[in-house]
DNA sequence: ATCGTTGCAAACTCTTTGCAGGATT
DNA sequence: AATCCTGCAAAGAGTTTGCAACGAT
């Protein structure tokens, strides 16, 4: 039998400071985004530093990609119920939406198969709003 | 009062390459893609002017932009009625989907407004279903 | 002392732009 | 002939990778 080694957890103060990021703006963030919010924790975080540590989280299973349409991959923090998200035409920020739409039936063209969905709420957030 | 002169509807071959590669697809199509069939027209394309051509189409209102998640932008003959798309998660193809799914109501937080929505199915091309 | 991480810079990919030559009217 | 378009190559933007120095154990 081959033992397979437990991964050291390891957490440096440019990994924590990202975490924090997230923890903080409470929803999906982008590369640029997570550098801006942990560099308020570690002004001299890199930006290879933010891609190289939002690849471990995500492997380590702490944060999911959530990607959108034409515009740069976003991340949260995983193990949330299925959901959807909603992004603000102005600023581009994306905030989450509570549950999915009510059960729908789309007909598509013969011998596809569906394993799958996203769904998309797009308009103006409350800070832009106004 | 000032005219606006009207454009001259220029025709290259490689423009027309380019929307024939269009119709020849019947689906929204990657500026890679683009590139690919058309040069089957007009073997010595370049993409720089696939590029510049696709956004000339796109001003004169031929073709539209399909913003995808986590992909390269797709574009398609305008004008259609509201639609949606299916993407294989194998081929990575889009395809347009009839219609749109039925009335639904997803709530917002509050002191946002939503003026749109956009819905992706995701799953297996008949190609790639066998 | 060892081994993983960081930060800079270079490499890469996709897209846009500059420019000299070519095509169209 | 004048003008617009093309194709190449260089420039940008966003992301990834190589590597020497740093940090933690």
């Amino acid at each position: 039998m081959f033992s397979i080694p437990m991964e050291r957890q390891i957490n440096t103060r440019q990994k924590t400071a990202i975490r924090d990021a997230f923890v903080e703006a409470d929803r999906p963030l982008s590369p640029d985004e997570v550098l801006a919010g942990a560099q308020r924790h570690h002004p001299t975080l890199g930006k290879a530093t933010v891609y190289r540590n939002i690849q471990s989280l995500v492997d380590e299973g702490w944060l999911q990609a959530v990607e959108v349409p034409g515009d740069s991959p976003r991340y949260e923090v995983a193990g949330k119920e299925h959901h959807h998200h909603f992004q603000c035409n102005r600023c581009k920020k994306l905030y989450e939406l509570q549950g999915c739409i009510p059960s729908f039936k789309m007909k598509v063209p013969r011998g596809f198969r569906t394993t799958g969905h996203e769904f998309f709420l797009y308009g103006l957030c409350s800070q832009c709003n106004h």
